[in-house]
RNA sequence: GCCGAAGUGGCGGAACGGCAGACGCGCCCGCCUCAAAAGCGGGUGGGGGUAGCCCCAUGUGGGUUCGAAUCCCACCUUCGGCACCA
């Protein structure tokens, strides 16, 4: 490069953005001669603006897709809009826009910002859930989970935020508040739309195992979420009844132990068997509960209470008559609805015998403790001066009459076998996952294709018929109903069956429908035969490397994961998962907390690329810390990106020269200046790549910090027209190139570079130009380091010794002392021992 | 309560059993300038010594090892998840 002009990113970047518009570099098909990759950030909601956390979101998923590119992969880096929702429909009713319109609006806006960002996607392949060209094929797919009996409506206590107007699924309820506005949640019984999601519990659970690539947090947060556990369920005849309590346990062995049942106050046996005497005090404590809220109901740390039904069921096993109490502890949404309580073995049921006398019969003892050393078993715990213990580890059976003497584990097995040969019960799997509630009394979501009629019931909506089209004359007022409920037109329609008059469904699909399936959207976005074709999707999943925000480790994460276990077993797919590798990414806050509107701590994109430029926002994004970490925002760290550019710049000064030429010269035709250049070059490369292939961005950056001030200071002493500096400042355009697109992309062209800097492939490392003649040796006296050496590269152990023994440090601390041993780590450090 | 992650200079953070603090921010000194900004050079964990150097130091206390920020045990703190799930 021969001006000497400013680094001015104003000036340059621009021209590159409009440049890779018209480049198809990033628009790919299917190509034989290269492995393909396929690289993901999950979509945005287009809310409008983006912030300095998208921007580490895109740039990380930018950088990822160059790299690739540049490593000779067939890389897809697709983008869309997760566009259907509700802050979209609030903000219609507050200020009379169309969410259509408004969407549409943030759309255009938020793609010009992923634009002067210098982020390329495929854009052919953009999609929009809220396009009917997309929730057709998200209808489909609910007409796909119907015909597959995955999709079903019922009756039940749904979780209802007051303030959206709407029922929420159980993933959306966080400790008891609704995850969107925080309003706290109340039960409500509706009819609803559910996907039975639980059929794939097990699955969903066991594949876990198979996705090394994903966080281990992440993999713990869905297993805990969907809570496998093994038991039993057990009948409990009602003494003068022909009724009988099931209740499930995962503690068959403890059968003996149980000294009474407890009923979830909403369990349906309880009105039959409650005796007429205890009838005014259970009606009384079932109202009760019904008022408390979910938080109140949850809480853990408030005192138990219960009320007796007045009726006794017998114990399967030893034949006593045990009562039935009803407790909000215990919970109709898990298990049976119904416990048998072990006071003995269970800590909450024996806070509940204490507080109401109930009796407690000690049925595993510990075994006693043989290595005083060892672990203890959890300890048997005595409260409120009772003589009986609670004990809930392992141990030996006792007063469990056949089971008698035998240990915890082995009895839990022989119990099972005894319940079902007897046929008073049998060993069950429970899990703590429910199925997921689907549908939304709300506008601006896509519409259940179903219809209600009064002759053949609930019927859906023929294939042919899709898309049922949201219409766009509504009244957005929320009234606990659909807005579509209002709309005559949309409602009123003929039977696919018998023709006859009938109503649509009104309710709208939850939005995590919509972006459970958009990752195969994009292998085929154009098709209108079918969601998107099998050779397309065999080709292009599973997803490579997925990209996004920890807070969708269960919602967004799980119901994918189910979907396309859902298409697979269809034979519409060949995976069974649908994200190879998964990476987190940490949010940027501002004054503590994540970046906002309300909040007003956002640090927009636009003041970033206005201030400094894409560039430095997008290595001061990199850079600010690890990127699976939350990260404080502070403008002088961008500041100081903004100084590295700008030494780059200068760097490139003068008669620069970039170009492969240089690469295949004889070692010897450089002098030791220019070999201490080269090495530091190909250390760099091999950081820099292995950093990337790590995740560790803010490393990377600071390798090519550490390589730009070697060649400044080359620079300094030899001048930029050397043949060493021109394959320094070669590597240095091309290894930053994802990083920084605009800057490098530029000075190679200036420079005299072949093509584009990012059509270039990635450079390659070279072992011969990184190794060193000599090395630096530690030398270490009883573990501490007393000395340093330099030894030829290829000197041997006994050598190094010799030579490290024989330093006038290593003499004066050896003063006659006996060497007891010695040890040398190649390259590294020579341990003495005296 | 259970599960998980993390505690390193003034700050963000490096260091995948081998020279703690890379790189950057900030600060100090100097050069350039009439001056400032920008830029450039040097310094920058704490304590001691004229100096060669020495001692201390990665939340706390133990342990394993020739050698520990890194591995193990216990504790403290912070953050995240789950939470009366039988």
């Amino acid at each position: 490069m021969e001006s000497n002009e400013k680094y001015n990113p104003q000036g340059i970047e621009p021209v590159w953005q409009r440049e890779w518009q018209v480049d198809r570099t990033y628009y790919v098909k299917p190509d034989p001669d290269k492995p393909k990759f396929y690289t993901l950030v999950m979509f945005p909601y287009p809310s409008g603006d983006l912030h300095m956390g998208h921007m580490r979101n895109y740039t990380i998923g930018d950088l990822i897709a160059r790299y690739r590119t540049m490593r000779g992969y067939n890389v897809m880096n697709p983008m869309g809009w997760d566009a259907f929702g509700l802050p979209a429909e609030n903000a219609a009713i507050k200020e009379g826009i169309h969410p259509a319109v408004r969407t549409i609006d943030n759309i255009v806006g938020m793609k010009e910002q992923f634009y002067k960002m210098g982020i390329v996607y495929d854009w052919d392949r953009e999609v929009a859930s809220c396009m009917p060209d997309y929730y057709k094929w998200t209808q489909w797919i609910f007409l796909l989970m119907h015909r597959r009996g995955l999709a079903y409506r019922k009756k039940a206590a749904a979780n209802w935020c007051p303030k959206d107007q709407t029922v929420l699924a159980n993933e959306q309820v966080v400790n008891g508040r609704c995850e969107r506005c925080g309003t706290e949640v109340i039960k409500k019984d509706l009819t609803q739309w559910f996907f039975r999601i639980t059929n794939y519990a097990d699955r969903l659970l066991d594949d876990l195992d198979t996705l090394d690539g994903w966080p281990e947090r992440v993999k713990t947060m869905q297993r805990n979420w969907i809570g496998r556990s093994f038991g039993a369920e057990v009948d409990f005849p009602v003494t003068g009844h022909d009724e009988t309590v099931r209740v499930y346990t995962t503690r068959p062995d403890t059968l003996y132990g149980a000294t009474f049942l407890v009923l979830a106050p909403e369990h349906p046996l309880v009105s039959e068997i409650t005796t007429p005497e205890q009838r005014a005090a259970v009606d009384d404590y079932v109202a009760a509960s019904r008022r408390e809220t979910e938080i109140e109901r949850m809480s853990t740390d408030r005192e138990k209470t219960g009320v007796p039904t007045g009726a006794y069921a017998t114990n399967p096993v030893n034949g006593e008559q045990i009562p039935i109490w009803i407790a909000d502890y215990v919970l109709v949404t898990y298990g049976t609805g119904a416990i048998m309580a072990v006071p003995g073995g269970d800590e909450r049921d024996y806070d509940f015998a204490l507080k109401y006398s109930l009796p407690i019969v000690t049925v595993v003892e510990p075994t006693e403790v043989v290595e005083p050393g060892t672990d203890p078993a959890v300890a048997p715990v005595y409260k409120h001066g009772s003589s009986v213990p609670c004990y809930s580890g392992p141990g030996v059976m006792v007063n469990s009459g056949r089971l008698n003497g035998m240990p915890t584990g082995e009895s839990k097995v022989a119990m099972i076998a005894l319940l079902e040969a007897e046929g008073h019960g049998k060993g069950t799997t429970n899990f703590r996952l429910r199925d997921w509630l689907i549908s939304r009394q709300r506008y601006w979501g896509a519409p259940i294709p179903m219809v209600h009629c009064e002759q053949c019931g609930e019927v859906p909506v023929p294939v042919d018929q899709l898309p049922v089209i949201l219409p766009t004359d509504v009244e957005f007022r929320p009234g606990g109903e659909s807005p579509l409920a209002g709309v005559e037109s949309f409602v009123n329609t003929t039977c696919p069956n018998c023709g006859g008059p009938a109503r649509r469904e009104t309710d709208t699909m939850d939005t995590f429908v919509d972006s459970s399936w958009y990752f195969l959207r994009y292998c085929d976005p154009h098709n209108d035969t079918g969601p998107f074709s099998r050779d397309l999707a065999d080709y292009w999943m599973a997803v490579d490397q997925y990209t996004g925000g920890v807070e969708h480790a269960i919602l967004h994460l799980l119901y994918s994961r189910f979907v396309v276990k859902v298409l697979a077993d269809e034979g519409m797919v060949s995976v069974q998962e649908p994200f190879k590798r998964l990476f987190t990414q940490g949010m940027i806050t501002k004054d503590g907390a994540k970046m906002s509107k309300s909040k007003g701590n956002v640090v927009p994109v636009d003041y970033m690329v206005e201030k400094y430029g894409a560039d430095t926002g997008r290595l001061f994004v990199l850079f600010i810390g690890p990127p699976d970490e939350d990260a404080e925002w502070n403008d002088r760290g961008a500041e100081g990106m903004f100084r590295f550019l700008n030494r780059i710049w200068r760097l490139f000064e003068g008669k620069v020269t970039v170009g492969m030429e240089g690469a295949d010269r004889d070692i010897s035709d450089y002098s030791p200046s220019d070999r201490d250049l080269l090495r530091k070059v190909h250390l760099t490369i091999k950081k820099v790549t292995d950093d990337i292939d790590r995740f560790h961005f803010n490393t990377a950056v600071s390798a090519l910090m550490e390589l730009s001030n070697a060649m400044q200071s080359y620079r300094d002493a030899h001048g930029p027209q050397t043949a060493a500096f021109s394959a320094a400042a070669t590597n240095l355009l091309l290894l930053m190139a994802p990083f920084a697109p605009h800057i490098t992309a530029e000075l190679w062209m200036r420079c005299g570079g072949d093509e584009y800097v990012h059509q270039q492939p990635w450079p390659q490392f070279n072992a011969d130009l990184a190794a060193s003649d000599v090395i630096t040796v530690a030398i270490q006296i009883n573990g501490k380091v007393r000395d340093r050496i330099e030894l030829p590269a290829d000197t041997s152990e006994e050598e190094a010794i010799q030579t490290a023994l024989s330093t006038p440090r290593v003499q004066s601390m050896l003063d006659g002392k006996e060497i007891r041993s010695t040890r040398y780590v190649p390259g590294r450090l020579i341990s003495i021992v005296l």
